[in-house]
Parts: structure tokens; C-alpha cells; sequence
DNA sequence: GTCTATATTGTGATAGAC
DNA sequence: GTCTATCACAATATAGAC
């Protein structure tokens, strides 16, 4: 990581925080100056543009865990141990950085070609990860169309909790956060659990 | 359902187009009024305000599931039958309207506060379907823990891969959209059994 | 590096002619 | 119902003083 001045952690910390809550175009420069107490222009500065500071928090966003789902998709463990590793990872990278779902999904909508390509960039490679499952004989290499459900799944059932946190807050858990967190907890069990049954009940055709 | 002027369909049309890709900040009324190729004043003229635009708009795109779902969660229907119906109408409904998913959770996330006012609006009573889950005897009254992990686990299972689709089509179906759509129609069937598993192995305690 | 001042364009909204 | 003209204001961005 490269040195930063305080006033460039000022801005990333402002820009961070209201692009998450209101995505790209739900808030202004000066809102973010605000935010971090700074003059306006001096965003522009350090940035040059909005388009610029925007690139800038969304890649340190998917920076926050590609990396990691990646090690994990590409490393030596077997299937089986594979998939604790992957559910434990991806929540316990949600419940420190709850917002990042949205923020992410929102972008998607608008620009749809850019987050495959940089999570492509950021060293995940899809046939490599197929190859594996395939090897660890869980699922056949000529037939991934189980195994392409099973990825849906392990990430439905591990990102969308947090995508739709504020309804199920208020929604299920009476607006008690700390219930919620404590059932995201939970999930880090729950979810193998299931995976593992869905294996188990669709062998490979 | 009243009937619309032939240019206040227009209006709709292109609002819920550009609205749902880009968000209620990220287009203004010229582009709408350009997509419609109508005048820009027209949609003061209908709507008043571009916030009463965006209302009409997300209210509908709630009114297209949120009803559905009630008439189900409130049905006198066993447990047995009432997870395949809601996953069944849920992903129907998504197949349809794809984008409703990131449009609502986009929302959601600048504000918090509306949705579940909106759907306790339209009919959905969380008392009544936790109550109804209870008398079924599947899970029981004093413990409900487990049921609202098993409410997540049903929507993040339907939900969560319409949020993610350009992704998902791109990553785990090489851009073949139609791949993509077959195995939605697919998990009608796979995400019933898969919570009827967790239901067997995660008894109420 | 930080500020003031300013250029330029775009925005939502309304008044009023037709 | 539909248009033109116009309002007041907010947006991004840059030039230039300090």
C-alpha cells in the first residue's frame, strides 16, 4: 500500500461512505467535501475527477475480497475442506464491510461488463476454478451444470443476507442488529451444512 | 387499473427502463423524455415532480411480487406445499422481470426505512406467516431461530441470482443467456429440496 | 497543498402561448 | 395536452492567488 496524505484518507473515507449508501450518481463532490470537512476543490486535486475518486473506492471495494476468494478458489484443499473455507471467508468479509453487496450490485446495473472484467483482472480464473471440482472427482469435467448451480448457491445463500440487510433487520429480526449479526454467525456452519446435502442429493449426471 | 394516456405509458415505459438500470439519481427527466420521444415538460405535467415519477415507478416494480407473495405466506396451504408454491411464483416472477431484484435492493439501500413500510402496506403481516409456519408444526412457536434462517435461505436461493445476473451470465455461463434462463426454470425444483434438507437436519430445538 | 473566483453546462420545475 | 421560454440553482471542473 502506498503512503496516502491525510487529506487523500479524508476524501477515500467521505467517498467511501456516501457512494456506498447512495451509489455514484446519488451524491456530489461538495457532499463528500463536506463530509470530510475539506474544500470542494480539493477532491479534484487529488483525484481530477468524479469518475476517477469513483474507480478509485470501487476497486478498493472488490480489492476487499476478490483477492481472498481467490486464493481460496485456486489453492490445493480438497473440495471438501474448499467450501467451509470459502462460506467462512466471504461472511466473515460481509460482516466487517456489510455495504459492499449493494455498493457492488449497484455499479453492476449501471455498467455491466466492468465487474466481470476486473475480477478477472484481480487473478480469478473461472476454468481454473471448474478444473478443480472437477479433479477433487466431487463433480465430472464433462458436465458442469451441477457444479455451476453449486456455486450459485454457495453465493446466494452467503451474499444476499447482506444485500438485503436493512428488510431482514426490520423485517425478521424486529430491527435487532445484534440478533442479526449473531445469526450471520451462525451462517458460517449453516451453509456448508446445506451445500454439502445439495451434493449429496444432485450427484453429477 | 385506471386507464393511461397513451403518452403517460410512454412515460412509465422509459422511467422504469432507465430507472431500473441507472437508479432514481443516476437519469435525469431530459433522459427520460428522450427515450420516450416526447417533451421534457410532459413529465412535469403528468407526475408533478420527478420524485412522484419514481414513486409510481417503484411502487409498481413492488406490486409486481409483493402481493403474490402475500396471498401465499397467507394461505392456508401446509408447510409442505407452501415452500415449492413460493419458490415456484418467486422465480416466475423474476424470469419475468429480472432487474427488479438490484432496481429495489439500489433503493433499499439510499433508503432504509421505506420498503419494509411499503410491503407491511401491501399486505404482508410477518406475524401471520411466522404464526403459520409454527401451527403447521414445523417449527414450533417459542423458537423461531431456525425459521427465519429458513426464510433467508428461500429468498437468497430466488433472489440473489437475479441480483447477480450479468455477472453470473458472464462468469458461470460464458455470456449464454439462455443457459442462464434454463437453469433458473431449473432451481424451481433444486432450491425446494435443498430447504427441505435443511429443514430435516436443522430440527427446531 | 489549499484557497477564491469563475466558466460552463445541466438540472428540476413553472408560466404562459397555442 | 403539448409546446417554447425562462427561472433559480447545482453540478463538475479549472485557473490562478497565496
Amino acid at each position: 500500500m502506498v503512503l496516502q496524505t491525510e487529506t487523500e484518507e479524508k476524501i477515500i473515507a467521505s467517498a467511501e461512505k456516501l457512494f456506498y449508501q447512495r451509489g455514484k450518481a446519488g451524491c456530489s463532490m461538495q457532499d463528500i467535501a463536506n463530509d470530510a470537512g475539506i474544500n470542494r476543490t480539493l477532491l479534484n486535486y487529488y483525484f481530477r475527477s468524479k469518475d476517477q475518486l469513483f474507480e478509485a473506492v470501487f476497486r478498493k471495494a472488490m480489492g476487499s475480497f476478490v483477492p481472498s476468494l481467490a486464493s481460496i478458489l485456486h489453492s490445493d484443499i480438497t473440495f471438501q475442506e474448499y467450501v467451509p473455507a470459502m462460506v467462512e471467508t466471504v461472511i466473515d468479509t460481509l460482516i466487517e464491510n456489510p455495504q459492499i453487496p449493494t455498493f457492488v450490485l449497484q455499479e453492476l446495473s449501471s455498467n455491466p461488463a466492468r465487474m466481470p472484467q476486473i475480477i478477472r483482472e484481480m487473478g480469478i480464473n473461472p476454468a481454473i476454478a471448474k478444473k478443480k471440482m472437477a479433479a477433487d472427482g466431487v463433480l465430472p469435467a464433462d458436465q458442469n451444470y451441477d457444479s455451476i448451480q453449486l456455486i450459485i448457491n454457495i453465493l446466494s445463500l452467503c451474499i444476499f443476507p447482506f444485500a438485503a440487510r436493512p428488510v431482514i433487520i426490520d423485517i425478521l429480526f424486529d430491527g435487532d442488529n445484534d440478533a442479526y449479526i449473531a445469526a450471520m454467525k451462525e451462517r458460517k456452519k449453516l451453509v456448508p451444512g446445506m451445500v454439502k446435502q445439495f451434493m449429496m442429493q444432485n450427484p453429477s449426471k
